[in-house]
DNA sequence: TATGAATGAGTATTCATTCAT
DNA sequence: GATGAATGAATACTCATTCAT
């Protein structure tokens, strides 16, 4: 008797993630996936109940992941608004670098699926990029009338700074520019 | 393209870039398309050589027109950088408000067809603010290092606020806070 | 413009009941059907909705052609329930012969789909039976306590003649054995 | 088939009997017949070979066991014809009732497999009527010039009368209608 | 023997595209 | 030009069967 094997979920999500990436969700077939994951194609089915529920596991795992990395640098960091958003915008482009399919994924079109998982992932991050510049509004190290507004600034700045910008832009350069942008952006009157 | 009624193209030209934006591409129906605009399947093809070819001419043809009212809206304000970016922003918020789709559009997922007018569309728009920015940089009103990377900024701001945002914020406050965050996130050193 | 025809409608029909009696539903594949009905595989689809709707589509309106034929021939009969029983007996066999599948089909096992017209189409053929009995046990020709059941033994009589009976046995023959067994089976006491 | 746990083979031929005779052949999966027998998917190939011969086993053995029982009873009741076809009917109803889905099954659709087996019991129960018939012929006590055409009628009453007759008929109600239709039908005209 | 994870052949169905009218 | 009936390539998904444990 076998028993299921966790590491072949993980074979097929990372081929569907690359695949994912490369092109459009319609034009990934799933004989393509089987293959790539060297599984029958049956086997997917095994680990996943259909194409889209894949799709959101691709999707919502990768991004669960970077919420998780991102929570874990702010504990390492600590209550400063100014490290925690350098940490942030850090992981952000650490991850863009590890998987360089998920921002592609990330832009992806629309809601496939019923997106659930996704636009929970997304809140997250969201919320705890929040949380942040709440918490530094409150220290008054920053001013930000919007922080709600602001929160998805971050992400969305290092999406198309890696997607659109330059591609031979350093990857330090490109941190330190959105971290000033928003710093300044957001620094006091008074200071 | 010179043809016979362009009053049909625009038809299916609206009709496609609501469905395109209420579900994902491979979930349009030319048929769907086809009802919706009231014409008959086959016309589609009078106008248009493929469901790529529709996508791309909704999408690139919509950013087309976002470019052309920018740059118009820019030689009404002159060359100041500020009122420059506050009438950027305003007209990516204003078609945003306008064209509810576009902006669903175009965070669409994958390059569809071989992307190269939409692509160039976005390309545009992008030089087009750059080009204002690097304008505040010479006259010393703004300090840049990267106006390439804070070109795309601009749009991901606007887009992510829309897309992700709360609701019901108010257009005027949310065109404030992103022309606030990233004037002062731009300003001089010595200012 | 085209518009629907009836006659490949009917093309699609005879080469499904053909294919549906020789072999299990779950064998008939569709492209079968189309390859043997000379149609293009999409095609089957603009005249029914699944293969469940072809299937019940041919039964029952094979069964209901019958009923219609059953009917027109007992109203040349006129009232007399001797000739009325071997008028249904002589259509019913008649319908075997010329629809050699129909019986098979019906003899078909599981309701296909939610087999609601076939139902349908089944109770009718029953009922017109019913009534040519209760008319013979009024006019006094037959003493039948039970019409509602005989009027099931007709086309079961027949069928299982056809089915297992003897392949050679004359038509003529099983027709006036069926009858003799019938009409002496109700025949009053008193006669 | 000599196997190690008769009692599984039976739990699994119960579960079989139940699926089969409640949807059509092809919309019964193995793993739900795994299932309601509560063995493993992979147990089902130790005691059947195939889906179809599984389906074979059912029909088949469930017939071979009605044709026992009726040899029984035919042994006891001894030579008389009347006495004779009223112990069939009676067994077939009796079949009818312990079995309820036996007779889905064995009105069901067409050959599965080679159906040999299947056709095999059918002629047996078959020739065992035939023989009680011609037995009756030659004692006078019937007059039936196609004893092999009626053999068949017996059971086909039986089955019309339960799966289309009105569900509230007295069982023995039934009995008696059967076998008075065809005592009568069968009478020698001298009577 | 018993199991259920793994498999891939097989199929219904969809839908972009064509073309006769 | 306008149409929609006809088409068949393309694909997600199912399920009988196998086999390692």
């Amino acid at each position: 008797m076998q028993t299921p094997n966790p590491e072949k979920r993980n074979q097929i999500k990372a081929a569907a993630a690359r695949l994912f990436a490369e092109v459009p969700f319609h034009e990934v077939t799933l004989e393509r996936v089987a293959t790539t994951a060297k599984v029958g194609k049956g086997t997917l089915y095994v680990y996943f109940a259909s194409k889209e529920q894949l799709y959101e596991a691709v999707v919502a795992e990768g991004l669960a992941e970077l919420v998780g990395r991102v929570e874990g640098r702010l504990q390492q960091t600590g209550a400063d608004a100014c490290q925690g958003l350098s940490a942030i915008v850090d992981e952000l482009l650490g991850f863009a670098d590890r998987y360089p399919h998920m921002f592609t994924l990330m832009r992806s079109g629309h809601p496939i699926g019923n997106d659930t998982e996704l636009a929970a992932a997304r809140s997250n991050l969201a919320a705890t990029i929040e949380r942040v510049l709440r918490a530094g509004v409150a220290s008054g190290a920053l001013d930000d009338p919007h922080p709600e507004l602001t929160a998805h600034f971050v992400p969305a700045m290092v999406r198309s700074a890696r997607l659109y910008g330059p591609a031979d832009a350093p990857r330090a350069e490109v941190g330190r520019h959105i971290v000033q942008v928003l710093l300044r952006g957001l620094r006091p009157h008074s200071s």
